[in-house]
DNA sequence: CCCTTTCTTTAGCGGTCGCTACAATAAAAG
DNA sequence: CTTTTATTGTAGCGACCGCTAAAGAAAGGG
């Protein structure tokens, strides 16, 4: 049952993910299709018969960097116990690869296309609801914090929700500009020492 | 003592500052020579001649930018009666000119240039080294904090001065994305709390 | 074998990039 | 006035942008 056709001569998901490196480092914009056909080891109409384009082949790289790198933002909000260790692990984790040498520093979501000419507004607005997403998904699960008694019932989960997303996205700007990892986790210990006071648990 | 030859007929620094707007919403590499000369309401041999070319005109764009945006950051650091009270009006004043709806939000130095195509590496070199004296201006006005006794003999100065600048830099890129002065005022009381305990005045 | 299908390479499309040669223009100097 | 100096608008340079037409190459179906 293999497709007709003269088959597919390189590997797809391998070159999205040097595509995805390419994009991570130099931006949206940055990254020029001569750059992205280098690094894929393949030629433009390749790249447009597999992924469609420019910008088709950019939200599929995203896809894959939130699918690998977005992972443990999701899972420690899910599987840590409660809410402070959860926080606590976003934070950690990603600092931690922010400043991976396997890879461009800091967070592609956040870095990779902070400002855009109008013809790709689509870019940056696709990449500003991830990082609202993200904000989202902590305040929710400082919300259940509340709920589950954690945190003192008047905690204002919207403004510490909004501060941990700030420091995250300012993490992404330390570490693009050279930070280390003790740095980072310095920023990030004096952050949650704005943990609120007076948990019950 | 009028200059020879035939004068220049638009407003050297005006010009500049339109420039500014362009480069600060769109980025170094976003700005085309099309828009800037759009904006300036000139034609590309008089933007060579009366500014040298492209980066010459980012790089006095930006010093005109710390000149009239930074000022407040040097400013607040230098008059405010303590090292608490400076950091605080460092974080609060800049957050209400992230958002004035004057000009575009954010900080120019943070976001005009966090990708970068190689070429261009010295416009996002300028722009870090920036940013890294600011965090050195913090920390330092911090380090006067704990010589003053207002903050403890064992304040980690470094890493409180990271956290305040991660934070700043966190809120540049949560004004770019909508966030409003509430909600950024919002982050900036959470981060307040993490002030050092224990402070002697 | 030939035909169909799909991917490959080559080559180059129209458009925009930053930048500049050139000639016309407008001022001061003599 | 003429000469000198500098800025102006026009018009276009070579290089690169994202993208694609065209033809060759590699597979399965008959």
């Amino acid at each position: 049952m293999s497709p007709r056709g003269r088959p597919r001569a390189f590997d797809r998901e391998g070159a999205l993910t040097k595509a995805m490196y390419v994009f991570w480092a130099r931006g949206y914009e940055g990254a020029s299709l001569a750059d992205l056909t280098a690094a894929m080891g393949i030629n433009p109409p390749s790249l447009y018969a597999a992924f469609g384009g420019k910008e088709a082949l950019f939200r599929e790289a995203v896809k894959h960097y939130c699918a690998v790198y977005g992972g443990f933002t999701e899972r420690a909000l899910r599987e840590q116990p409660t809410a402070r260790a959860a926080v606590e692990a976003v934070l950690r984790d990603n600092a931690r690869d922010y400043v991976d040498p396997a890879h461009p520093s800091g967070c592609m979501v956040v870095l990779a296309a902070t400002n855009c000419t109008p013809a790709n507004q689509g870019v940056h607005d696709h990449l500003r609801a991830l990082r609202r997403e993200t904000q989202e998904s902590i305040t929710r699960r400082l919300r259940e914090g509340v709920e589950d008694g954690e945190l003192p019932e008047d905690t204002d989960v919207e403004a510490l929700g909004g501060f941990f997303t700030t420091v995250l996205n300012g993490l992404s700007v330390q570490a693009r500009d050279g930070a280390t990892l003790p740095e980072l986790t310095a920023s990030i210990d004096v952050a949650l020492v704005a943990w609120p006071a007076g948990a019950r648990e």
